[in-house]
DNA sequence: CTAGGGTTAG
């Protein structure tokens, strides 16, 4: 949906206005900067240990004349904050207190940043109340830097409703970045509830909240793994309420989490309501949905869906068509899965070893064996190669159908071919060559697994023992 | 007008 306005983009790119030359500003930090280099130089040669450093500092700054220069206090506080020497801020503080000028603000954001990465949060908070004394008028900039490093720790967030509070005290207009700071990190801690609270906050107090923060907190909230399916659905009907339009991408994170809580009705309801705000979905999520629907069993839905994603003019991709198989084939439609891959091909589309197994997996289930074998060929002559999973659905198949000479040699050709199949599928095989009286294809087979260390379950021992006894000449021993 | 976004099983 195009929600900005044609020159949201031009804004943003647009060239600021000339109207101070830069040559100008050059000059004049020039001029100001000669002191400064060479107080800069004076104060690289004190040396901290020294008990009277500070008093000497001050010395260098009156001695450039200096005392009216934030830029000078700037330099000396970082200085003793990169050389970690924090027990002679105060002192500095203390003079710079003294001073006339107003006190520019970014020298206590750097300070507050620093104190919270030396984690002395305590030191930032009091510095943070000392503001105004300094004839500085706290912002958002201060606060926020205040609030982020607040938010990082249980410690931190135990501070944080005071300093909230005083700084409503010390005028400070909450701004749109001071909430999504807040509103972030209650969805990080899981609580959503506390989170649109936040946001009713900030439209009451005619904030806009802009749909980019919507999204932000929709997505950080859907990211969140062990949210359940109900708080989302809450939270989507919420922020909807507060006003959100929500984007493509918007929906599709919320399809997506449902999807995977295995909500995929509610996943459909949320395609509808996009759909109904006038945004076409896209072939994600279709798909998606489509997914969804067939994991809850509503194969009829999954159905009407395929059809109407066709009618919207989306172009299905092999996942799409994977979905849809996947659906037949839970319905035991196989041969009409069998033809939708030829439809798909016609299309243009290309089946891949996951729309073959999908159609394997549900053939050998209804045991027709012949018809599996069929589909390998059409693999091989498609030059599809068979994965891991492929074989595992032939073995199990072969096996439960008897073919069991036929299933020893695919395992034999996965051993070849060195793909990696779980060791159960072995012990099947090998159980079944015990049963039908050919142990030593048995136990040829157990030594190439063996072979390459993988270990056979109790089973395949209890088999083997059984069909020793009955052959005594066999004389076992366990490797393990 | 459309592409976009970015997914898959034992």
């Amino acid at each position: 949906m195009a929600r900005r306005s044609p020159n949201f983009f031009l804004r943003k790119h647009r060239k600021w206005p000339l109207i101070s030359s830069h040559k100008t500003k050059w000059r004049q930090a020039f001029t100001q900067n000669q002191p400064m280099v060479s107080f800069k130089q004076l104060v690289a040669q004190h040396n901290p240990l020294q008990p009277d450093f500070v008093p000497s500092l001050l010395q260098s700054l009156s001695l450039y004349n200096l005392y009216q220069s934030p830029q000078a206090y700037h330099f000396l506080i970082k200085t003793l904050l990169h050389n970690r020497q924090f027990h002679h801020i105060p002192s500095l503080l203390h003079h710079l207190q003294l001073q006339h000028f107003q006190t520019p603000e970014y020298i206590f954001t750097h300070l507050v940043k620093f104190y919270g990465n030396a984690n002395r949060i305590q030191d930032a908070v009091d510095i943070f109340y000392r503001i105004p004394q300094f004839r500085c008028f706290p912002s958002a900039y201060s606060l926020n830097a205040l609030l982020a490093l607040l938010c990082r720790s249980q410690r931190g967030l135990k501070l944080l409703p005071q300093v909230l509070l005083n700084s409503l005290h010390m005028n400070i207009r909450l701004e749109e970045s001071t909430f999504r700071l807040l509103v972030c990190t209650l969805c990080r801690m899981n609580k959503v509830a506390y989170a649109i609270e936040i946001l009713q906050r900030m439209l009451d107090d005619g904030l806009g909240v802009n749909d980019k923060v919507f999204s932000f907190v929709l997505s950080s909230v859907c990211a969140e793994g062990d949210l359940d399916g109900e708080d989302v659905i809450g939270f989507w009907r919420g922020l909807r309420k507060l006003g959100f339009s929500p984007a493509m991408g918007d929906y599709d994170g919320v399809v997506r989490f449902l999807v995977k809580k295995g909500r995929g009705l509610d996943a459909w309801d949320v395609l509808n309501q996009m759909k109904s705000d006038g945004i076409k979905p896209g072939i994600i999520s279709y798909t998606m949905v489509l997914n969804g629907v067939t994991a809850e069993g509503d194969y009829i839905l999954a159905d009407e869906l395929f059809d109407e994603l066709l009618m919207l003019g989306l172009v299905p991709n092999v996942y799409t068509y994977k979905a849809y198989i996947d659906a037949l084939c839970k319905q035991n439609k196989v041969e009409e899965g069998i033809k939708m891959v030829a439809c798909m091909e016609e299309l243009g589309c290309k089946p891949n070893v996951l729309i073959y197994n999908t159609l394997l997996r549900a053939i050998s289930k209804a045991g027709e064996i012949s018809r599996a074998r069929e589909l390998v060929k059409e693999m091989k002559y498609k030059g599809i190669e068979m994965n891991w999973v492929s074989y595992t659905i032939i073995i199990d198949g072969l096996v439960s159908n008897g073919e069991i000479l036929e299933a020893c040699a695919l395992v034999e050709e996965v051993l070849h071919k060195c793909i990696f199949i779980k060791s159960l599928t072995f012990d099947e095989v090998i159980c079944g060559l015990c049963q039908r009286g050919l142990v030593c294809k048995a136990l040829e087979l157990l030594g190439k697994m063996v072979e390459r260390s993988i270990s056979p379950g109790a089973r395949v021992w209890e088999a083997l023992l059984l069909s020793s006894e009955s052959r005594p000449k066999f004389h076992l021993v366990n490797p393990l």
